[in-house]
DNA sequence: AGTCGATGTGAAAGGTGTCAACATACGCCA
DNA sequence: TGGCGTATGTTGACACCTTTCACATCGACT
């Protein structure tokens, strides 16, 4: 276990590139980052990673994947702690979770600049609208997000007749709002984060909850 | 006028240069983007950049500021298209924001990138929410964006409690949606683009409508 | 123990951002 | 009109990057 440096045979490198890449990446930036540098901070030579990855872009692929993983879990985690199944609880899970969405683009901009980035979304998932990863013990952020529409309208919280395709304004607005913000686009506006959050969300909420025009 | 190839001098290179970044950009996207390349297509050395713009960072700072410019066009032009000052011709207006927002991403993908990227927004405009550029002639995206949400206050479209902070919402939905029609992360939803802008539009304005819960 | 495949190394080719020293030509003033 | 300063472009160089290929080393299996 207690990785004894100097072994000509590393024992785990994938992993080790990967969180490497990880911290670099948060702090130059994508653009500002190489794989020699992750070779080096790990203490291998640059070729080596090539043993390992296709690509620095397939390197990029999947830190995106598991960035996306760890999206769903704090999905989960943001649904699990709020109790209750009625139509407030349902509301709060929904809000939860745009919370958890704007929380890691925030804490982890960079990271999250990788996942819809030239490597993220559309290059290394092939299936799926959003990202739903085949055999994984974590559901995607897309799932949850579909398991707590599901909720509110069952709860009576969303017209029944706007439930499909929910999805659709709900991951815009707060995606948008997430990109916004990491991107400094939003600098003006004086409110706070969790402000802007808890706004946005509400709107959706009220925007499903009306009855057809 | 005719541009005599050849000469020392070229004659105006940082709009040249800009104008092939642009395209190249265009062709494999930011990150396969490199200045020498645009030097070579321009036909000039590779280090005569640097007597127009301090950095690559710096050239695609402007190439930032561009777009938004032509947003801010294409965002005047959309409005004019829909004539009137009722209601209905508000959330005319309003929707062909949305349109023109989500067509130029769509139709540019790279350069839309570029705009909120790390040269982008919140880098090279360092005023203003959006990005409000002292002395031009066309009004930032933002504004008009302000512009229409005033206009549908003052046609009744929307409530009067709603309206501060509703360009947060507006702005953030389309935004989201552009952005995850750029990165493919929509790929599984089937529905047609414009059916997609219609209805995130919509679903702004009925949550804009409604009163103070 | 011996061999084979997986893993890491070193050097090299080709590309890129950036700078400093040098070259050219345009515009201005005598 | 002629000369000069300065904005503009060139050459060459350095440091760094990705990627590949031949070679070295180790671990596992017979």
């Amino acid at each position: 276990m207690a990785t004894d440096r100097k072994r000509y045979h590393h024992g785990d490198l994938p992993t080790a590139l990967k969180q490497a890449a990880v911290v670099l990446i948060a702090q130059h930036g994508v653009e500002g980052f190489s794989l020699r540098e992750a070779a080096l901070a790990v203490g291998v030579s640059p070729s080596a990673a090539y043993r390992h990855f296709d690509d620095k872009a397939a390197l990029l692929g999947v830190i995106a994947q598991d960035a996306f993983r760890e999206m769903g879990q704090r999905f989960q985690s943001a649904m699990a702690s709020v109790r209750g199944s009625g139509s407030r609880a349902a509301r709060a899970r929904f809000m939860a979770q745009g919370h958890a969405y704007v929380g890691f683009a925030l804490e982890q901009p960079e990271r999250f600049a990788v996942m819809f980035g030239p490597y993220g979304a559309g290059a290394t998932m092939p299936n799926s609208a959003a990202c739903d990863h085949p055999g994984l013990d974590v559901d995607s952020p897309y799932a949850s997000l579909s398991r707590v529409l599901d909720e509110l309208l069952a709860a009576g919280a969303i017209d029944s007749a706007r439930r499909p395709g929910a999805e659709l304004l709900a991951w815009s607005a707060i995606h948008g709002l997430a990109t916004l913000l990491v991107s400094q686009a939003l600098k003006q506006t004086a409110l706070p984060v969790e402000a802007m959050v808890e706004r946005v969300g509400q709107d959706c909420l009220r925007a499903l909850k009306a009855p057809l025009d």
